[in-house]
DNA sequence: CGTAAAATTGACGCTAATCAAGGTCCGTGG
DNA sequence: CCACGGACCTTGATTAGCGTCAATTTTACG
């Protein structure tokens, strides 16, 4: 089970989210009310892509990921977020549905607002609107570096990129190196950078001889970051 | 030369564009004087990845493509725009650079707002902030199918499903098929699709010789789509 | 301790990137 | 009008990278 923020708590860390740039703490305070707060399981889904989209969030803590699927089954993983990052503002911001299906990797807290609701709110408060435009913006753009990616580089840069966008993410100082703080398979690494878990296990484990990472199932430790970052850039 | 274009022709074009959903044909008259009209000619930018973004266009005629350029110089082709597209709105509705530049592939004409000039006018007419924000999120949806595609599709069927959007996007009726209406040469498409001149052309010498497709320089005539189809979801 | 999920490793073959060479088309200037 | 140069396109040969299959090992957890 998880253990249920205190509302002081969650107010401190919406305050300080992307979302509530520029509104004072009473406006802040304000929006938050209107909201529900939302806990939800590891392996459970927010949402799922091609669904009716009501309700947009803003994750308190834990990881969520977001994938979509082919037709031919295959899943591709566009992203993941944590605390202070939104699912499902575009579709607050416009009438479709959800164009992927966002998936808790480790139990999430979250509060949730009505897509109406949300409407209503960002009429009163026009800044919500456009932060969360600029949300989506940053988002666009990113993703946009990650299509640039998977266009022209290898697949070794490619995962060498991939573990350096996680670590600046998710990145926790542990003795050896800087963690990235989630469950996080091969599968998931080759689902975020086009290839398979065969690949992704044999550019691990070069790594790991030469010291740059060490990693154990579901974890990975980038100890040499810095010649990662020689790969990647190609320098 | 260009041959400009009288105002009534203008106002029938725009009022048509998904930016003025909504709108009547009032309203969108009044927005419309706060704009310049913006000629370019083949070749050129209307802006390049990087500069600081202060205006955004909505395309009248012509084509345009949007491009990305990686550190070591490689082209990547995010897309292409015609009549009734937008340019640079993202950019609008955040405070962010351009980040892709966009070339005019043949002479275009435009319309174009300042940035400043162009927010104010969304405090007045809300509905054009919520337009902006559709288009937008219609492009991200686009660009995430199209990473999906690049991250889990070949070669062939990335080239087979780009000349669908195309023609989708641009097509032409002709004696023989459906012609891509705009110049498109084997390097735009190899950029397009993540891979090189070389496999582009084996690609399309092949479907032309199946008769799939009848090309010459820079043209693509797609004679028999449905095989495209075909190859393209595969069937 | 047993089981299932995750990860590893080797072998194999195909896809697609690369290099090299030559051909075709088009506009320009003599 | 023709010759030339440059951009665009084609094709073959070669090879590196990567996907796939099969078999085994490791790890977490009930």
């Amino acid at each position: 089970m998880i253990r249920p923020m205190e509302t002081a708590v969650i107010q401190e860390i919406i305050t300080r989210c992307a979302l509530m740039d520029g509104l004072t703490e009473e406006e802040c305070r304000a929006i938050v009310q209107h909201s529900r707060h939302y806990e939800i399981l590891q392996d459970r889904f927010f949402f799922h892509q091609g669904e009716d989209a009501t309700a947009m969030y803003i994750i308190l803590s834990g990881r969520a990921k977001l994938t979509q699927v082919t037709q031919a089954g295959e899943q591709v993983i566009v992203g993941y977020c944590g605390a202070g990052d939104g699912l499902g503002i575009i579709v607050a911001l416009s009438e479709i549905d959800y164009p992927l299906s966002a998936e808790a990797v480790t139990d999430c807290q979250a509060i949730c607002w009505q897509r109406d609701q949300m409407k209503a709110l960002m009429l009163t408060y026009p800044q919500l609107a456009i932060n969360g435009m600029g949300m989506i913006a940053q988002r666009f753009v990113k993703l946009q570096e990650r299509y640039r990616d998977i266009a022209t580089r290898r697949v070794e840069q490619r995962v060498a990129r991939a573990l350096l966008r996680l670590v600046r993410q998710f990145g926790k100082k542990v003795d050896g190196g800087v963690l990235i703080d989630m469950p996080l398979s091969r599968q998931d690494l080759a689902e975020m950078t086009g290839t398979n878990i065969y690949n992704v296990s044999r550019i691990l484990s070069k790594w790991e001889r030469e010291e740059w990472i060490a990693s154990q199932r579901q974890r990975v430790i980038l100890c040499k970051a810095h010649e990662l970052v020689v790969l990647a850039e190609d320098l």
